[in-house]
DNA sequence: CTGAAAGCGCTTACAG
DNA sequence: CTGAAAGCGCTTACAG
């Protein structure tokens, strides 16, 4: 593990020895320059420019026992669904001088224990990642924290301190809902990675369950274990082709796997929704411009990413916040495709 | 700027007496194990496991003068061009005990010199960001860093220290020769935020270049300014409707823009290729899937992130690379809807 | 195989 | 308005 490097940017001392003060001064010229005279501010300054010099982070966290730094644990970055979220959130955060350092966990359970690890070894002031699932083992660690613990995404179930987003069950539910009262009976099941996404899972429990209450159930599933995207969503349509015509509607997993089965489904010259209907969940940002254009629930992902801001600022900064939890909700956006 | 927090997880003190040891003897557990007397590690072990105790990185790093951070400054994070590169590079350098942390600039040269600051703060490994143009005195300071400077995606000229990407002119001018080779003459121009996004930019003279070299140019552009979104691309769209007419091909400056063009050409009942063609550029993952299918540039971000984690490795463990500059290349994906 | 001393780069608390 | 001392949590280099 020879894998680190020396960095070397000059140090308060250097500074100080350039401007004839002493170290204190320079560190009082970043935190409090009012203290200081005119003459000795300027002389600092011009030391401070003449070497780029920037007070380091890492030993004024350690000397404050403090940290600047919100860890964030998400699946992956490759999917806009966290993206979003992050990209709200950093910019809210950095305004009050947080950063915000990313990990992905790769939808991998065991890696996020392991993530913990590397996360905590940076000791963040705060842990954002998605609820509300994780390891035993990492259910108690997260609850004997002293730092505040945000669960986002999923607030099916109840979280460990703080939780921002919808509730999964509901928002399925309500795209079922708009479905059945269109008149779509026949229905069927495109998915993925069920087994690590356990949203995904969640919203599919979801159909299930609105299927029974209405004395049915999915006529046709296609289920595969190797993540989400529009290749994978022609592959899972692929499986099921023969069970098309039994069918008058099609749940996918989410946009990703509802683009590919657009694309399967108009190059086998099925028509979307004149013979089968489908619909996606989380509105991706081309969802509206496919054809047809995606019916899907939209889940508000900047409102989550910015209201898990807000939270933490009050938690950062020492208020108890109004709300251990945050229903930010979601919204149906009924297009072409169902 | 109270925004701090204190973070009280136990340290190797608390440990070492728990196991009835010196610190010493806890550092070593962590870094030479083997050094350590079977019923000694074990007694740290169960103290360590108690506490749930992981050392603390900032300390390790100060007390080294190491960095095991390496700073990625890009533009945005909800553009899929810059989050898959930085999906690939982190789960290199990850496996190499690298963190990267991400930071954006918006698009934003001012906040770009402002973020060095706070990135510099915590005495990065390495600084990785989008070539080739900053503000002057940027590239300075850039150059006088003593960690390596890896600048990303475009290579259109000499980078401050090493490069790895693509060249946005050669591979603009490839799109132009296929559009030339397939008999389309005459050229329109949709973009947006050209000012801040200095590839799209490059890109576009690489276009002028090329129609200018054939004795021809642009008869007609829309650009905006307000960033790149399907939406931008159906206002921009609306701004040269009148011109349509007198086209056969549109340039996007994007595949964001070219998806917004398509839906705009769709709703007004517009025949793409027939009527009218469209390219974009990056290839997005919903680009194959939308109707028509895009012709793009694809910029093999994966293979950026690949090669510039590879790069840095090297780098950060004294190796000197073979190459300074990687050209990671580009691939035409000529698909129907030019 | 294990430990006491010193120091990474800062800042708090005290002193003047 | 400015500075000397002490310590945040580690680890290196030395000693035994």
């Amino acid at each position: 593990m020879s894998t680190k490097n020396s960095t070397k940017l000059k140090n308060a001392k250097a500074v100080a020895e350039r401007a004839g003060v002493s170290e204190m001064t320079v560190s009082r010229f970043f935190r409090n320059p009012d203290l200081l005279s005119d003459d000795t501010r300027q002389r600092i300054a011009d030391a401070v420019a003449a070497f780029n010099y920037v007070p380091n982070r890492m030993a004024q966290n350690l000397r404050n026992t403090t940290s600047d730094i919100c860890a964030l644990l998400v699946p992956t970055v490759t999917n806009s669904v966290f993206v979003d979220v992050i990209s709200e959130m950093s910019i809210e955060l950095e305004k009050v001088g947080f950063h915000v350092m990313v990990s992905s966990t790769g939808y991998d359970m065991e890696k996020e224990a392991q993530l913990l690890d590397t996360v905590m070894s940076f000791r963040p002031a705060a842990i954002v990642m998605p609820g509300l699932e994780h390891l035993p083992a990492i259910k108690e660690r997260l609850r004997e924290l002293t730092i505040p613990v945000v669960e986002i995404m999923d607030l099916t179930s109840e979280p460990i301190a703080y939780g921002v987003g919808f509730d999964q069950h509901v928002a399925q539910a309500a795209l079922m809902e708009h479905l059945w009262s269109k008149g779509y009976r026949k229905y069927g099941f495109v998915g993925t990675f069920l087994d690590h996404d356990i949203r995904a899972a969640k919203r599919k429990d979801a159909a299930s369950a609105f299927l029974k209450c209405h004395g049915t159930k999915f006529l046709a599933e296609s289920v595969l274990d190797i993540g989400s995207s529009p290749e994978v969503g022609m592959c899972a349509m692929a499986g099921m082709f023969e069970q098309l015509e039994h069918l008058d509607v099609l749940i996918c997993s989410n946009d990703d796997i509802a683009t590919g089965v657009l694309t399967f489904l108009h190059e086998h010259g099925i028509d979307v929704p004149g013979q089968i209907a489908v619909v996606g969940f989380n509105n991706l940002h081309f969802s509206a411009h496919l054809t047809p254009s995606l019916t899907t629930i939209d889940t508000r992902r900047p409102q989550i990413g910015r209201e898990t801001a807000r939270l933490l600022v009050d938690l950062l900064q020492g208020r108890e916040p109004k709300n251990r939890i945050i229903d930010t909700g979601f919204e149906l956006f009924a297009r072409d495709s169902a």
